[in-house]
DNA sequence: GATGAATGAGCCTTCATTCAT
DNA sequence: TATGAATGAAGGCTCATTCAT
């Protein structure tokens, strides 16, 4: 697991730090989802993050910089979201069909933060890409694991070599949600949504 | 079913048109793909295209009009590739089998181009990805044509509510495996990812 | 008095030349009201004249020879309009007070024309303006024979001297009904401005 | 009264506004001047100004705006000449005798800079051009004025409804002076035409 | 630490003019 | 004669980033 790249800051107070990117982070998240990175000025960033320009430029280097502060805090709070829905003590049947309805949840609740990865991912530089794309395979693994579980205790059929193709099936069926809602959202509601893509994975690991 | 936007153009004949268009889209292509839309110019677009920035303008009205003859262009490869592995005169089932494989070579074949259409789509203006839109739903629409007749001739279960459903998937899992080939293709081949992706479809639909 | 400045064309036929121009001048001075010289391009000229941009390169060699093709043919159309009105065999002050209402109503009738030179004429060419200005002389003349026509017969009170401004004093009065048309049109009718203003200069040459 | 049109700046010092825009204006003066508007680049006018073209634009929206600073600096400048040539304590044909010789030598000494107006006051946004138009329409109102008060303390025999044509015939004689220079240079000085112009106005008047 | 004025490379687009057909 | 596709210099403007205060 590849571990945070830490942005230099020209300031020295750890706590003032966090709390400077978290202004920024909340600025930032709303002006890319409504114009997109690259219409988004910094300017209009260090305003809407409630300091000047040269204050902006105290905490990131540039400004790709904020935008992998952006990307990094929406997979944040995915994994969040996901580990709040993981049961203990049961099947990993069970506990499967419990995370991908509550990723489900996530990913509707959280629609335009992960389509706004989806979107700017490639603006980033090459270096922060690849940390990106690691949180994104660290959620994956997050289903790899319940799947290997599942196969443990014999409540889930799969071929260890198809555990990771799987677990990459259940989360792009779940973002999906988010970057097909132009037509997904027309014809069905979330409820619907969750019930087929549920049975189907799971009617898939379990028929007979 | 929306018809192609047309840009409109300075220059009359429409032959001539054509074949400036082929050049803008193939060398704007290859551009979008290596550095992507927003940090390739125009004067790039046009060098690349073998003409002056002067005799671009002629052809398009701006820069957004080069990504929309892209995507569009793009789509109309993946069209094309799917019309040629319709196999006519077999079973709903057999035909979506052979579908979901053409689809997936066709995935393999265009994926630097489908992975941009997917970058990108969101720098087209409103109206432009409309059409651009509407073309990806046309695509899926090939396959709930598919997924209707085997329900009819009885070759795969599946309930009509559903079919749309089923038809995203099966794109959506076509395309992933340009925009997760950063981990997908280290892992399996293309012949593994059709197997499995295809009995997958499959055994949901035909399984008694 | 200067002579028109004769502008190369590729065409031989005379004829030909003087109704393409025709058609040049008919056409620049609408959109050269309506949007300006500057604002108004060689193509949308071209357009309206009825012929291709080449065509149009055939009569000129550049876009001021436009300009000065129309600013002449303007100036041509108040000499004439002048011309009509002049009588003969009477008092230079009848005379006068007959070119002075006449002049008014010429401006009147061609304001948005007498408004266009007063506009682009700096943006002609150095050689070009000066033949305009010549034009606008030569009108200035016209008033000038006749203030001395009537210091000649007794009926008009002026001092040599004072004749050439005089004149300027007459077509800068009536050329004013055009360019401050935006205060003068609100408060005043043509007729009222008519009525008073002729009769300023009247009194001033012939009170005794 | 219109109030002054503000130009929005990214700037928020008003003093240093002021300061800068007063460099913008003396540079594009002499730029506009000797090149016009539309030859003129921003490229030019910042480095006239002594900064960059990112600063020129840091003061203003748009080239438009330049020309409008301008524009409205001349006109304060009229003002403060014709303001200081205000004689008071006497009566109205006195102080209008004296206002028109004013006026005419500011004219004179600001010929280049009102010149500068009548040509490319049409270059200007509508909006813009309204609050121009309305400064020269002060002026004129400033020559109304003092008609009226002659007319009431019985020095000037005018009638109401001609004081304002009379002021805006004083306005234009005195701008001619700028717009015919071409001619009227040629052939009178200054003091002669003072003398004569302000005789013609006087008599009308006063006489009888 | 915070501010915000200054910078200038670079971008998209226009348009007068030419010339081969 | 007429056409219109091709040209490319030039222009207005933006915006990420820096640095003196």
């Amino acid at each position: 697991m590849e571990h945070r790249k830490s942005i230099p800051s020209m300031v020295k107070d750890p706590k003032l730090i966090e709390k400077r990117r978290d202004q920024i982070i909340e600025a930032a998240v709303e002006l890319f989802i409504s114009k997109g990175f690259h219409k988004t000025t910094t300017r209009e960033i260090s305003r809407a993050s409630g300091f000047s320009i040269g204050t902006l430029y105290e905490y990131i280097e540039s400004k790709e910089d904020v935008l992998y502060l952006v990307c990094d805090a929406i997979h944040e709070g995915v994994e969040k979201g996901l580990k709040e829905v993981l049961v203990n003590g049961v099947s990993g049947a069970v506990m499967l069909k419990a995370a991908i309805k509550g990723f489900l949840r996530v990913m509707d609740e959280m629609q335009d933060r992960v389509l706004l990865i989806y979107q700017e991912i490639k603006s980033l530089p090459k270096e922060a890409m690849k940390y990106v794309l690691a949180k994104e395979e660290e959620i994956t693994s997050f289903f790899e694991e319940i799947l290997r579980r599942g196969r443990e205790d014999g409540s889930l059929k799969i071929d260890e070599k198809y555990i990771k193709l799987m677990a990459h099936n259940i989360v792009v069926l779940g973002e999906m949600w988010t970057f097909r809602r132009w037509s997904l959202h027309k014809h069905y509601t979330l409820e619907e949504y969750m019930e087929i893509q549920t049975s189907l994975i799971l009617r898939e690991l379990t028929e007979e």
